[in-house]
DNA sequence: ATTCTTACA
DNA sequence: TGTAAGGA
């Protein structure tokens, strides 16, 4: 099927579709006339990237954990070496060290807000 | 009508 | 990612 099918069965946009392929992560055939060829097990691939995404993992993680994917299975929690599990850990950590950032900035401007709120003359939104 | 690539907001 | 352009 054509990349318009394949949006609608996966669920997902054409723009999406393109993009993956770009990053390595699918590889739908082509027809003659130059159109994607996209199969099932193609689509049931994306399922599991959509899946993998939303959970967290960035991209070149997903890329290299889809070699090793039975194909098809949910998110599945296989057999992993130490070393991806190293790199998750790494990419977790890091997501955690900009959550703590992000936290500070936030109350630094809550700081901000309750000082500018006192001083400032109500009517001054 | 659909899709393709490239590129900008 | 969405969307527009310009061509097939």
């Amino acid at each position: 099927m054509r990349i318009g099918e394949a949006s609608r069965v996966g669920g997902v946009s054409a723009r999406s579709l393109r993009h993956y392929e770009d990053q390595g992560l699918i590889v739908p055939g082509r027809l003659d006339n130059g159109f994607r060829d996209y199969c099932r097990s193609t689509i049931d691939r994306v399922l599991v990237i959509r899946s993998l995404l939303e959970s967290g993992l960035p991209v070149r993680l997903i890329r290299k954990l889809l070699p090793r994917l039975p194909d098809g299975s949910g998110a599945g929690t296989g057999t992993v070496c130490a070393e991806f599990l190293r790199e998750v850990q790494s990419h977790r950590d890091r997501l955690a060290a900009r959550i703590a950032i992000l936290g500070e900035q936030r109350a630094a401007l809550d700081t901000y807000l309750r000082e500018a709120r006192r001083a400032g003359s109500p009517s001054a939104t």
